[in-house]
RNA sequence: GCCUUGGUGGUGGAAUUGGUAGACACGCGGGACUUAAAAUCCCGUGAGCAGUGAUGCUUGUGCGGGUUCAAGUCCCGCCCGAGGUACCA
């Protein structure tokens, strides 16, 4: 019988479906939760790349549940997105049309790859059902704040409770700004200036902060989404302006999310990029005491001991203190100098690096050395970072050394033996001088004795600063979940979580309102039963992505968004698998918003993802025809140097091995019909070049069109065995013949001549039993470490062994179908019914392998050694301690090494000794 | 600049973590079957040298040193690529 893909994979889809196959409950069995990053479903579907990671996870999740566990491999949709909005905008199609189409376009090429989803938990987060619980977590955090003490969110009615008998008097609590008030002055301010002053406090918050607005997409943006003054969606100019906005008080979990990563099983490299963004630094504020404001500001540094060479002070420009410290004098200057920055964007401050400043007419005070140090204001400053202002420091500072070279200021050498005369000395390492009482400490030991110093006189204290920043959490458009909030007096409240979900409304363009409010100001009655205006702005693409993995737990429930009991047994991600591009976004906010539900008691782990794969991306590989300039004539490859040529991205898939199919070729684009072609060796030699997988280059390659030709077991092994998971690679279709033929040839191990199936119930013998279990044991370490690319090369290894033994033993052949059926579920379903199975393999368990049957290479016995000696006898493959003794002792020069020697082991490779330790 | 990774045949990639470097596969070359092609099967394939030949020798994992009986693997110093981040005080 042929090997008909075709059938079998169309065959055993359909039962797995009907069936319910892969259908999990809750059971007495231990779990095991697979996890793949859900997708946004795009109108382009899905090409080759897509699937990779979701192949693993499938491999993995099949694995486990072989293993006896009850797995958990759930998959739904990030259903929000700009592309279905920019499209409704250009055509006026509703986005949830858009949206739906694709999803079945998804769906339909993502079931004939034959993966086990528990497709009855799919989610989708534009789902009114879903977003209820993007909502209600929402309504959570803006009804909570977070306490510093007891490192954790509290409930916001208790805040209230307790302003009103102590005020802020020893409370130490995560805020957008430091404020400071009695019980008194609590009780007498009214409802509208408490809550005013609760959003302070608020974990989901609304407040006027710098943000990143991006005019093309009329939207602002999370410091995640700009990468260089550009917007990651569409690459628009990014520019920085102060709008009142809503925003999550991620940075209150700095330390715990930096703190947690130590216990969790992620790659170095992710950790470390996240550790980068939460950008913790260690040093203390000072307060420097400034004259016409009579007050002291503080400024934060890491080098506190170089306060003694401070020799003047810098402000941001959107500094809130700008205005207080211009003397009038000044005014002009720094008004033109305002104007000039407010006009760059952020990608031309970046790119121009110059020098650029104003002085503002203020002094500040030294606090040690008491001398008056000028402030000034300059855009190297950010104001987003510690206080908005920074001591300068030329002749330890690189930035400041440029800017006192550039303004002609004071720079003191505070280091011995420092040369500051063309740059600055930034190491810390050395003895200290002109420092006073700091003079002939080493820069550690300085640090620690400034800061003591600033403390005991109360002029600065030791202070932790993190780069990371709160999420900006509304975004000026129409596809996305709305924000449970309406306003009174102008003041945000939370509506009743009984009335949730608050659904999307409709509107008649998806466009900005003509009112410059965003598309929801479009909507009809969008308000409250009381007439209350509900809130115009949507939420942002990560906000339904956050804890959509809890969802799955218990997708069906009304009454929470999982309940305890599915929690509790589910727990959390034992293995997450998906892209690296997700590093500082979506795997920051989802363990941020992880641990505000745990903080709540309403979920009982305080990581989500346990392990995390990253999978690399499969790149395209594209190919070139060269045309000769002026003419309708390609010429090949190897003789192109002759000729003036253009390059011309070819379709991949007319070509085969680099070879070019002259007449599919001439039909592709009716300007190649009548094309001529100079060949080598009758042959059309295209050009290849690695590129990113996009319609432009003509290199995308459709999952469809490869399991159409090859089946999807072909596919899912062939991607694997592409190279190492976390690895990016190109697609090359050329290779996949290989894994092909391995399937035929697997297929024909268990039918005879005649096409019949065919196996022996005979006892198999020492070397089948070998090859075997050597394969079972390598499979199942393979798998554990994610290395599937060698899997399918024992598989290979394993069949050609067989074959060679012509091998139809039941005993063999049984158990190898179920190893493989991680990898090539529809095949070895297909077999494991031919044995006469009424249930589905996935219910057949992973055979364990015998170290009886694999016994042979290591072998320890006390002997000896010489470095690169060959044995004129070699060791048959199964020997013993005599025979090792034999060969050795047949050696002249071995005998002699060995002289005086204690042999402790011998190593034996393949029949021959290799070393002999001593 | 800093952090994290990598660098092995014509190609994708193996190498039990210090033990035959190049598994497995693609490609290529040769052969069998066939009227022919496809499919299938068999043999060869890092480079160089010697030999009619089985085979033997030399060399070889980005570069330069080192440790070791033994280094792709460990240590020191460079070079190159990829990813992250960047006026973060």
């Amino acid at each position: 019988m042929e090997y008909n893909f075709r059938e079998i994979e169309q065959k055993w889809q359909k039962y797995w479906a009907e069936n319910k196959i892969y259908k999990v409950e809750i059971n007495d069995k231990p779990k095991f939760y697979v996890l793949d990053m859900f997708p946004y479903p795009s109108g382009a579907g899905l090409h080759v790349g897509h699937p990779l990671g979701y192949i693993a996870s499938d491999i993995f999740s099949r694995y486990k549940r072989l293993c006896g566990f009850n797995v958990l491999h759930p998959m739904g949709y990030d259903a929000y997105g700009l592309p279905a909005e920019q499209y409704a905008i250009q055509t006026g199609q509703h986005p949830s049309i858009t949206t739906e189409t694709n999803i079945k376009r998804y769906r339909r090429q993502l079931d004939r790859i034959g993966f086990c989803f528990d497709w009855d938990r799919e989610v989708r987060t534009c789902d009114p059902e879903y977003y209820k619980w993007t909502q209600w977590a929402f309504i959570k955090m803006f009804d909570s704040y977070y306490c510093n003490q007891a490192q954790q969110a509290r409930p916001i009615s208790e805040l209230i409770e307790v302003f009103s008998v102590q005020g802020t008097r020893n409370l130490d609590l995560a805020c957008s700004k430091q404020l400071q008030f009695t019980a008194e002055e609590w009780n007498l301010k009214n409802e509208k200036e408490q809550q005013e002053i609760l959003l302070n406090y608020r974990i989901a918050y609304l407040a006027d902060t710098m943000v990143n607005w991006c005019p093309k997409l009329g939207t602002v943006l999370a410091n995640d989404e700009v990468s260089e003054g550009l917007s990651i969606r569409g690459g628009y100019p990014v520019e920085q302006k102060v709008m009142r906005q809503w925003s999550l008080r991620v940075s209150a979990y700095a330390q715990r999310l930096l703190d947690d990563l130590e216990s969790l099983d992620w790659s170095e490299s992710l950790k470390e990029t996240q550790r980068n963004w939460i950008g913790r630094s260690e040093g203390a504020e000072i307060n420097f005491y400034i004259e016409n404001l009579n007050a002291g500001l503080a400024v934060f540094t890491t080098r506190a001991d170089t306060v003694f060479g401070v020799t003047f002070m810098v402000l941001a420009p959107e500094s809130e203190y700008v205005d207080k410290l211009t003397t009038g004098k000044q005014k002009q200057d720094v008004a033109k100098y305002l104007e000039r920055t407010k006009r760059r964007t952020e990608r031309e401050r970046i790119a121009d690096k110059s020098v650029t400043g104003v002085f503002t007419g203020s002094y500040a005070t030294n606090p040690v050395s008491g001398h008056k140090i000028p402030i000034w204001i300059s855009d190297y400053v950010l104001a987003g970072y510690g206080t908005g202002m920074i001591m300068a420091v030329p002749a330890h500072d690189s930035r400041d050394y440029a800017f006192a070279k550039h303004f002609n200021l004071p720079v003191i050498p505070l280091i011995e033996g420092c040369d500051v005369s063309s740059e600055s000395f930034d190491a810390k390492d050395g003895i200290m001088i002109n420092s006073g009482f700091l003079n002939g400490l080493t820069v550690p030991q300085a640090i620690e004795a400034i800061k003591k110093y600033l403390e005991e006189n109360r002029i600065g204290k030791r202070k932790v600063n993190y780069r990371l920043r709160d999420a900006i959490f509304s975004r000026q458009r129409y596809w996305g979940e709305p924000f449970p909030i309406y306003y009174k007096q102008g003041m945000p409240y939370a509506i009743d979580e009984k009335k949730l979900p608050l659904e999307l409304p409709e509107i008649d363009k998806f466009l900005p309102a003509e009112t410059g409010e965003p598309p929801l100001g479009r909507a009809k009655n969008w308000q409250t039963a009381e007439g209350y205006p509900l809130e115009l702005n949507t939420m942002p693409g990560f906000a339904g992505s956050s804890a959509y993995y809890l969802r799955y737990m218990d997708p069906h429930n009304d009454n929470s968004l999982v309940s305890a009991e599915a929690n509790k047994y589910w727990k959390n991600v034992d293995l997450y698998v998906g892209g690296t591009e997700h590093a500082t976004g979506h795997l920051i906010y989802s363990r941020f918003w992880n641990k505000f539900l745990f903080d709540y008691g309403l979920i009982i782990e305080n990581e989500p993802f346990k392990k995390l794969i990253n999978q690399g991306m499969i790149q395209g590989r594209s190919n070139f025809a060269y045309r000769v300039k002026g003419t309708n004539r390609f010429v090949s490859l190897g003789l192109k140097s002759e000729y003036d040529t253009t390059e011309i991205h070819v379709d991949v898939n007319i070509v085969k091995n680099d070879i070019l199919d002259i007449d599919k070729f001439k039909q592709w684009r009716p300007e190649f019909n009548d094309a001529e072609f100079i060949l080598e060796n009758g042959k059309y030699i295209c050009g290849h070049a690695v590129e990113k997988m996009s319609k432009s280059m003509y290199n995308v390659v459709n999952p469809d069109e490869i399991v159409e030709n090859y089946g999807a077991d072909t596919l899912r092994m062939y991607e694997m065995f592409l190279g190492p998971i976390e690895q990016s690679k190109p697609w090359d279709t050329n290779g996949i013949d290989g894994v092909h033929r391995f399937l035929r040839r697997l297929w024909s191990l268990y039918f005879d001549m005649d096409g019949n199936f065919n196996i022996s119930t005979k006892k198999a013998n020492q070397q089948e039993l070998k090859c075997l279990h050597k394969t079972i044991k390598k499979i199942q370490t393979d798998i554990e470490n994610f290395s599937f690319n060698t899997s399918v090369s024992a598989f290979m290894i394993c069949v050609n062994e067989l074959m060679s033994l012509k091998c139809n033993k039941c005993e063999i052949l049984e158990p190898l179908a179920v190893i493989l059926s991680p990898f090539a579920p529809h095949i070895a379903e297909e077999l494991w019914h031919l044995f006469g199975h009424a249930t589905s393999i996935c219910d057949a368990v992973f055979p364990e392998y015998n170290e009886e049957f694999l016994t042979e290479s290591a072998f320890e016995y006390p002997v000896s050694f010489n470095g690169k000696m060959r044995f004129k006898k070699e060791l048959p493959l199964a020997f013993s301690a005599k025979q090792v003794e034999e060969v050795i002792l047949a050696d002249a020069a071995t005998q002699k090494w060995l002289e005086n020697k204690t042999p402790k082991k011998v190593i034996v490779v393949v029949g021959k000794i290799v070393n002999i330790v001593v």
